[in-house]
DNA sequence: TTGTACGCGTTATCAA
DNA sequence: TTGATAACGCGTACAA
């Protein structure tokens, strides 16, 4: 059997609570017996039961990371073994462990969060999606669960501590760009509305074409679902416009690379006919060809802040309500250009 | 304050060990005071608290997945989320929760999971790597601590649970249909031989080229890491041959992508001017161009499995050690054509 | 069929 | 500076 924090008392002929102290440091134990009862802890390979720790602590050292929907195909996105992987970092060096939960429809993942907090297994929760309505965040706020989300809540902004990156901001500089490239007719190409970042992403699209004095058009903004089919539906009711667009703008690289495909198909040279600009700036997007024009929103930082400031609120409440900013920057490769006078 | 055990048993004025029982569902308790109990839970909203349970059970329905080192760039494999959701599928039917594990270095992940076990906050592992010469499955092994392996053992595999493809088969099979389309030059573009299912599909592959009575030939084989840079620089090695090959056999979708693009680059067009083939069946396989003909190995079933395994070994062992093989299945798409003598 | 009493491994309070 | 003791919430012999 494994050893217990008795076991090491007795070895070190100190009383449990001594040990106890030991492992927490406190400065009230005297430096010899501090060594003495560490000596026998080495000798019996002891290790604190996190188990029993967290009962009499009412703490467990553990956040839970709500995934969106596993049917939903964005599940695929590389963006989130990368914010998982932030987070990981963020909770690894305050000592914190993830619990992961995830399920097939909406209720699934809300049963599984509600075991998890009621059955006290998680500190706080860190939520990777957004969406209206959500019964979920609504649960969380009406029971006090502290949680972070990452992304930009829909309802209840100012009550909700996030971690986004400015997408509004973003979007707009990037169309600033293909617009400083001369480009006058850029199409949106972006997935559900029902995604506060889409929502972002447009309107940042939007102002800047305004901005310009540009046409904004609304057959150069579509809505698809995430992937493959989206992208290359998008493309094909682009170009059937009359006067199709000299740049798409695309919100998700994964998109962005069903996109380059279809464009690929139809004989449509990018940059030369199109130039394509999109975010995140997953591994893919530098091997794809062209490799792409995307705004890298730093993924790893928001899950790590995610991390960080979760772990803040679960140790010294109140912590206030909190809107961070990621910082995201704007890396040009080959699939945008300069719009050039003679195609026209 | 949450309800517990106590609450319910004095508002159903019966004893808290009734309650427990009640929970449990132990048939010896009269169904009239099971009714009065589970009406006593709804009104206070009891949940039973997963912490003391684990305490008292000395279990924790939980499974720990132990990612790679998260440096590696493998990482941002969609293989991982797609494993995941299985493992979370098998899991979640069973009732059991996901604790993750990440760790820049080797040593950080090995120190995590040792905390996660002599720390009791999981029943058992689940690895989703295999490596030489592991120190983790090492101390594994030496612990008796219970735990399945995603694909295939370096060491000991006649004593670890593990769940894999058959990597030997799928290689020849798919090589046999290079072959059986014309092709005599077949280059193999691999990932690291430190990585077991390298190894399985290079030997597969030689078995093929042997069987077929061509020549294996040493200049046609190379190793590189995944993703990006990989796959471009095998393809400039094996067309700057004398005798470059007319198809390729990739290991990995994502190294595949790579290597498409240095195609593309080099103005060599697949399929006409080579074939390619590759594994994993992700979804980018679909949308790349040409769409990948690869082995679909099935990731959330290795997932799913795996957990299941997991579960049984942890609910009655001893479960006898287990090689579980995943089915695999040829997706034959436009990246792969037959052989036209013509080219020559 | 149900209740009593103890143990799980730790932390925290109060004495000493 | 340390020790004894009572929680923490639940499961389970054993008793009734």
């Amino acid at each position: 059997m494994m050893a217990t924090i008795k076991d090491v008392a007795k070895r070190a002929k100190v009383a449990p609570s001594t040990v106890s102290r030991v492992i927490a440091n406190n400065p009230r134990i005297s430096e010899k017996t501090k060594q003495r009862v560490r000596e026998a802890m080495q000798e019996l390979c002891y290790h604190p039961n996190f188990i029993a720790r967290s009962l009499a602590n009412k703490s467990t050292q553990t956040i839970g990371v709500v995934m969106p929907s596993s049917a939903d195909k964005a599940f695929q996105n590389p963006f989130f073994p990368e914010v998982i992987r932030g987070i990981s970092k963020g909770a690894h060096q305050k000592q914190y462990g993830i619990h992961m939960s995830t399920g097939d429809t909406e209720e699934e993942i809300f049963e599984g969060v509600v075991q998890m907090i009621e059955g006290k297994r998680v500190d706080g929760l860190i939520l990777l999606y957004s969406r209206v309505d959500d019964m979920l965040t609504n649960y969380l706020r009406q029971n006090k669960v502290p949680f972070v989300m990452v992304g930009k809540p829909f309802n209840a902004i100012e009550e909700i501590t996030h971690v986004d990156n400015d997408n509004y901001k973003a979007a707009k500089e990037v169309t600033e760009y293909l617009i400083n490239q001369g480009h006058k007719r850029i199409a949106f190409i972006g997935g559900s509305l029902k995604l506060a970042v889409t929502v972002d992403r447009l309107q940042g699209y939007e102002k800047a074409i305004r901005n310009a004095g540009l046409n904004f058009r609304d057959d150069y903004v579509i809505h698809e679902e995430f992937l493959k089919e989206g992208g290359q539906e998008a493309v094909n009711e682009l170009f059937s416009l009359e006067e199709p667009p000299t740049a798409l703008f695309v919100t998700d690289d994964l998109m962005a690379l069903g996109v380059l495909n279809k464009l690929d198909a139809m004989n449509i040279h990018v940059p030369r006919d199109v130039s394509v600009v999109s975010f995140n700036n997953i591994l893919l997007s530098q091997i794809s060809r062209p490799p792409l024009t995307t705004v890298d929103i730093n993924i790893f930082q928001l899950g790590y802040e995610a991390a960080k400031h979760m772990i803040l609120k679960i140790e010294e409440p109140p912590e206030p309500v909190k809107r961070i900013i990621i910082p995201h920057k704007i890396v040009i490769r080959q699939s945008s250009s300069e719009y050039k006078k003679e195609n026209e």
